[in-house]
RNA sequence: AGGAGUGUAGCUCAGUUGGCCAGAGCAGCGGUCUCCAAAACCGCAGGUCGUGAGUUCGAGCCUCACCGCUCCUG
């Protein structure tokens, strides 16, 4: 049975194209969205009304407290279980997100890397430092040349690639054995504006979202300790928010600074899924 | 109208006593991506230095005129 998925940056349409498609096909939606996930952040993640949630099932929507951390692993675990029932039910699921990294780990997973998080916390406190990214490039710059070239830059892949060699004395480079087949069939489009235009769309969108109570929204999730969550806090626009709460921001800066920060994000998406998805089919929006 | 000030990348500004090819931050664009991915990281482009003339071997920096903006006084 086929499966569907459609990926596209942050308000370029994907919510409604699911729904549109589930309720033809009698389909079931599930969100690959690292922060609709979370409770409480509703009006911020645009997530689908209650109404829209009525008329088609959505699943991995509201699933976690927002002090609940969530990764790849993690994500990976609910939706591979969603779609099991899904189709269990002889239904349809319908992928639809805009976290590229999740998505593609569903549609092909991913490469059985080792892991230990206690040493990964270790590890974390050992190089934190001011001088903690020097002294780790130094290390493994002699213990794995190979991933030290690849990852040099970044800290936190490199913290990464530390952990795998430590845990199996072999190179993380060793672990990943580039592109993976997709794990069922599917049906995939993704979602291209052209940038002004999808810019244009999140400045409309960002306004109405504050208008529509965001501001009220953030101000209790914040309260509730949202800044200092594992995962949730990463969610764009509530910090900035509160800077504009505590009076550091005007409303009209607050706006623009959530619709530049916006339109960054939808510029990573973009690349993401211009190059991470080719067996999804180009769909020039509008229309 | 008179006086003072100002005019350098899309925006905010640096540019020493005139002399490397005019710089930065932000924004923009491109790219990477296998346990934080609404994250983390890498890279690129862009300026007739308001306009015109003059001084000088040489002017964004000096002189003059004009234009624009700001403030003050009437």
């Amino acid at each position: 049975m086929q499966t569907y998925c459609i990926v596209g940056p942050t308000a370029s349409g994907k919510s409604a194209m699911a729904l549109e498609i589930a309720e033809k096909i009698g389909g079931e939606i599930v969100s690959a969205d690292s922060m609709q996930l979370y409770r409480t952040l509703d009006i911020g993640c645009a997530k689908p009304t209650k109404e829209e949630q009525r008329r088609v099932p959505h699943h991995l929507i509201d699933v976690l407290d927002i002090h609940e951390p969530c990764d790849i692993f993690r994500f990976l675990q609910l939706a591979e279980k969603a779609l099991e029932d899904i189709r269990a039910r002889g239904k349809v699921p319908v992928i639809a997100g805009g976290t590229g990294f999740y998505v593609k780990a569903l549609l092909r997973g991913l490469d059985d890397l080792p892991g230990d998080r206690a040493l990964r916390e270790e590890l974390e406190a050992e190089y934190a430092g001011e001088d903690g990214f020097s002294r780790l490039r130094e290390r493994m710059k002699i213990l794995d040349p190979g991933a030290f070239a690849k990852l040099s830059d970044c800290r936190r892949k490199l913290l990464r690639a530390l952990e795998v060699r430590l845990v199996s004395g072999r190179s993380i480079l060793d672990f990943q054995n580039g592109p993976r087949p997709l794990r069922f069939p599917v049906r995939a489009w993704s979602l291209v504006w052209p940038p002004e235009l999808l810019r244009e769309r999140i400045a409309q969108r960002t306004h109405a979202m504050l208008n529509a109570g965001w501001i009220d929204e953030a101000e209790r999730t914040i309260a509730a300790g949202l800044l200092h969550t594992p995962t949730a806090h990463q969610a764009l626009g509530y910090r900035l928010i509160g800077e504009h709460l505590a009076g550091n921001l005007s409303r009209a800066e607050l706006e623009e600074k959530i619709i530049i920060a916006t339109a960054q994000f939808a510029r990573r998406q973009r690349t993401w899924f211009r190059h991470q998805h080719p067996e999804a089919a180009v769909l020039e929006m509008p229309q």
